[in-house]
DNA sequence: TGTCCTGCCTACCATGTGGTAGGCCAAGGT
DNA sequence: ACCTTGGCCTACCACATGGTAGGCAGGACA
């Protein structure tokens, strides 16, 4: 296992700071002070601010991707998918809580960076909603708008995850435990919301 | 009608950029222009700018918190209540927008001002965690955890309302007439989710 | 008329920011 | 032994930021 280069370092560093503290709250001094090094050595593998945001967007998008990839492969038909879709969504913020705290970030940022994300992820996107309207079609699930859905699925999951302050306000605290009672409750409703009783 | 006094005004404009552009993108420079005023004349009404970001949360949880007792008053019971409180924050979000969008961006900053706009919100959360608890005990929704069971709401709802990226990102205009569809599939969805077939 | 107070202003400052210019040094090829 | 190159550095800059100090006009009030 080689350790990481330098660029990834800064990359991961971005990423947890980009994600939690958000991009703008995020100096390039702190970063830089956190890895050990000078902000003129971020500045060398990333040529502005932007750029470093840039990459790390591209990065996790291709990371975002190939976990929902893997996860839809290994998953079987109908009701299964969806359920392996939050699974790995769930794996993946207990791995690397930064990562859905970037996406929220980005897409408050607005363009470009919400766009090239947006691009990133779009086959994925055009996947789901096709599934969807599938499933639907076959009288599997209830019959909605599929990208209404799709965004409302989203804001569900994501929020679910990232919103901690929330979950303080509600007296529930931020560990590894409630995530899984989080995953639990969120298949619950998801599946009551969706699933046409047979 | 008077018309609103500076320290409104200020508010009013702090409003929509911090529910917009976010706390940190937001100077008091650019405020003040925007308002006709010098940077120094916001600093005489609020006198930091934390300070400002204190009362603008305070305000706007005062706004929040009667708006949605006014909805509660005139609802009926039961799942009335639930649609009358989806309904009055679909309105509000339809008239300020950015109301909204400050709520998301003050759980984002985390305390302290998490903490204030929690504690004044918190009777309303109390009463709502206390009406679901009452109708599943009743046997009308289906069971789960309460508090839970409010965050994936809440997140869904602000989500809908505010993730205007995202939106896009699915080809869907933030117009209007699209809020009222995004209105009409949540209230589908959650009455799908909870309620129990009669 | 003189004084106080309110509301806003100009002038200024300390700090932090992203970014540029250019130098140092070790590794490696020739 | 010499040069090049990659990786990181110090030094510096222009600029924007939040905030302080203090002044100026005008109305209220005695």
């Amino acid at each position: 296992m080689a350790e990481p280069g330098t660029a990834d370092r800064i990359l991961d560093a971005a990423l947890v700071s980009f994600g939690t503290r958000g991009y703008e709250a995020t100096s390039l001094d702190a970063l830089a002070e956190g890895l050990g090094l000078r902000k003129q050595s971020i500045l060398y593998w990333f040529s502005s601010k932007e750029v470093l945001l840039q990459a790390l967007i591209d990065r996790s998008a291709a990371e975002l991707a190939t976990a929902l990839q893997h996860a839809l492969d290994g998953a079987g038909d109908g009701w299964d998918r969806v359920e392996a879709v939050v699974r790995s969504v769930f794996r993946l913020a207990a791995r690397r809580p930064e990562l859905l705290g970037l996406v929220r970030e980005v897409g408050r940022l607005g363009p470009p960076a919400a766009t090239r994300l947006t691009l990133a992820l779009d086959p994925l996107v055009a996947r789901a909603c096709a599934f969807l309207e599938a499933e639907m079609d076959a009288g599997h699930m209830r019959r909605h708008e599929p990208r209404l859905l799709l965004l409302a699925i989203y804001s569900t999951v994501v929020g679910m995850i990232t919103e901690v302050e929330v979950l303080r306000a509600l007296g529930e605290e931020p560990t590894a435990r409630s995530l899984v009672r989080r995953r639990q409750e969120i298949l619950r409703l998801l599946r009551s919301a969706l699933l046409v009783e047979p």
